[in-house]
DNA sequence: GTCAAATACATAAGTAATCTATGTATATTT
DNA sequence: AAATATACATAGATTACTTATGTATTTGAC
């Protein structure tokens, strides 16, 4: 994440959202998109990404299927139905958040 | 703060771009003013404020006059010339965000 | 062909921003 | 007169994250 704080509560959003278009992603290529796509500056750690992984599924918001392609483990992850409820709430609270710090931080036009 | 931990990290952006535009506000001032702003969704709690504006002024991107309206103490906080180039800093890294989000979280045209 | 970097998972300990709770005191509204 | 709003403050708990460490396989560079 950098030296940068504002993504902090960002992650589950994220990694949620991207599973509901994407369909299933293993942990690893989750760092990658989203390193990506954010050219390259969001870099979520592993030590954030996996733990997060775990709690979603607890919450039931994600399951896991294992594979191996060799001798490499991969544990794919897919959105549940529940899952797909909660990427709505946590998309409107997104939503509202960029709206927000777009009236807070942009110079405001006087009205006349 | 509500239940939105997405405001995690823009307190401090927040302070300081609200004082570098409105010139100087008290504590309690910008925590009604950011109510205000954001229709009641982002409530800065006196925990969160208090602290954050002693470190800011500690940091010498904010200076502070003490003054009293009848018996009552206000502390009136002033961006600096430090400040000023902090907050700058700071807005970049938040117009960064909010482009990465959008990027990650709106549904992306496929290209053909 | 071997050595570094990338791939792929995992967890433990520490950090820091925040919330909750508490405290003090004055001013305003009901 | 009592409740609410104004205005400051701090201590302790919470929690999302970082840093560090661990294991093991695969790929790429030289």
């Amino acid at each position: 994440m950098g030296t940068n704080q504002l993504y902090k509560g960002s992650l589950s959003t994220i990694i949620l959202k991207l599973l509901g278009e994407k369909g299933r992603m293993y942990g690893y290529q989750i760092t990658q998109e989203v390193k990506a796509i954010s050219s390259g500056e969001y870099v979520i750690t592993e030590g954030a990404l996996y733990p997060m992984l775990h709690k979603l599924e607890a919450q039931g918001l994600l399951t896991v299927e294992i594979e191996m392609t060799g001798n490499r483990m991969r544990k794919y992850y897919s959105i549940t139905k529940n899952g797909k409820n909660e990427v709505a709430n946590l998309m409107t609270e997104m939503e509202s958040y960029i709206r927000n710090m777009q009236s807070l931080l942009n110079p405001k036009i006087e009205l006349a």
